[in-house]
RNA sequence: GGAGGGAUAGCGAAGCGGCCAAACGCGGCAGACUGUAAAUCUGUUGACUAACGUCUUCGAAGGUUCGAAUCCUUCUCCCUCCA
């Protein structure tokens, strides 16, 4: 039933910033072949950001592996530990979430995972932590926290930086990473998977199922993806990212919009591109590159015939310029409009004044030609193509 | 409990009675250049106005003043040192 262990090994480590320890998996693995016996792969979800990103697929994918290889996932959903706020990478408290919001939450982010996971129960088990947690009184609580000490805690480089720097750090932050640890001795893990930021939550619970005679969990940790601006981590607050139910049309411009420098280390955590073809598309022209890329993307999520019809819109806009191929249509009534009310009815904009501002600074256009004078009143015709900024781009259709 | 320091636009940070809708940086938006790249350069970035200007903003509430982000009082929150 399971491939041989050295294959499954190769295929697992790929990609992997950190394993503890491999030595450890290849027992793991060699027993489970033995025996017949699924690894059971533990992964948390926090439950606080109900869109799933790029980033979250990079160890998404990783999850998968194992299930292909015959091993089960088990998702935990962390709903007790999300009215804490983990604390990992975070550089201010997060705000405790109220149950309705986290309960919506972890269906969103279930449903959304769903695209990257294999949902056959046989090969994913989802639990939610509130279970075993929400019945721990205080005399358990502290029987766990004496396990770790407080130089440990203080070790982490999150609160390090934030102690540095006068940040607050909640009490209950430091129970976090003991809250998670307990997890994984109540599902036993075999292996947990997480980003490189959960690296001290995940070792901890090794510690945890060592003192509780369990065998050690493996610990995998894969790297972070960046987001679009290249310099920060993909994340939902800070804006710069693609997530997985966006529009192909989105997350191909999206794409697109990276720099180079971005994609090719894009490209050897996302697509699981060989090396091969990565050089091969290297020694081609960086944009056609990146439209690989950005195809690729939509196709992983949207199917083959979104990602060719994402990469036709976009020729369509920005290469060949052929505007009414993708202008939205925009309804307005019959008969004379001021420009900036016209510009309005987009909806795309804040306020008159923001409208004025582009005006003037000649961004926008009707049928290709500039209207720079904010005072302008026009009669709209049917099929006129208007522009406002780049991306804004609307067909004019009169209604009544 | 004692002594000090702080809270300013999306963020960081100046301003300390009128010239402050508030410097500067980041971010955002637009333009130029392009491969919708990135980088760079330019402009712009509270609302309404064609404009003059008007209105709402500097933790909260009051007060002093012709005039307050700036001074006073009370309150809330945060930090540092001491105990």
């Amino acid at each position: 039933m399971f491939r041989p262990v050295d294959e499954q090994l190769k295929m697992l480590c790929a990609g992997a910033v950190q394993i503890e320890t491999v030595d450890e998996l290849r027992k793991k693995l060699e027993a489970s072949r033995a025996a017949s016996r699924p690894l059971r792969v533990k992964l948390g979800m926090d439950p606080t950001a109900p869109d799933i990103h790029l980033g979250h697929t990079v160890v998404l994918r990783k999850m998968r592996e194992f299930q292909d290889l015959g091993h089960k996932a088990v998702l935990i959903i962390g709903d007790y530990t999300a009215m804490i706020g983990d604390p990992s990478g975070k550089t201010k408290t997060r705000p405790m979430l109220p149950p309705e919001a986290i309960k919506r939450n972890a269906e969103t982010y279930f449903q959304q995972a769903g695209k990257a996971l294999d949902t056959a129960p046989e090969k994913l088990e989802i639990r939610y932590n509130s279970e075993w947690l929400g019945k721990m009184n205080l005399a358990d609580m502290l029987k766990l926290s004496s396990r770790v000490t407080a130089a440990q805690i203080f070790q982490r480089r999150d609160f390090k930086e934030r102690l540095k720097n006068d940040v607050d750090i909640a009490l209950s932050e430091f129970i976090y990473p003991l809250m998670q640890g307990w997890d994984s001795v109540v599902i036993r893990a075999d292996v947990e998977l997480g980003g490189t930021d959960q690296l001290f939550n995940n070792l901890v619970g090794r510690e945890l199922q060592r003192d509780e005679k369990q065998e050690p969990q493996v610990v995998m940790v894969m790297p972070i993806l960046e987001g679009l601006d290249g310099a920060q981590k993909m994340s939902k607050s800070l804006g710069n990212y693609i997530g997985v139910s966006e529009p192909p049309n989105e997350m191909f411009g999206k794409a697109m919009s990276i720099s180079d420098d971005l994609m090719w280390r894009w490209y050897e955590m996302l697509p699981g591109k060989a090396e091969a073809d990565i050089a091969a598309l290297k020694a081609g022209h960086p944009m056609e590159a990146k439209k690989a890329l950005a195809a690729a993307l939509v196709e992983r999520f949207h199917g083959a015939n979104a990602a060719q019809a994402a990469r036709e819109h976009f020729d369509n806009q920005f290469s060949k310029k052929k505007l009414d191929e993708v202008a939205e249509p925009l309804a307005v009534a019959a008969g004379k409009i001021g420009l900036i009310e016209l510009v309005g009815k987009t909806g795309a904009f804040k306020s008159r004044g923001d409208i004025r501002r582009i005006i003037q600074e000649g961004g926008v256009q009707l049928d290709g030609e500039k209207q720079t004078d904010p005072k302008a009143v026009i009669e709209p015709r049917a099929g006129q193509i208007l522009r406002a900024g780049k991306r804004v781009i609307r067909r004019i259709e009169l209604a009544g």
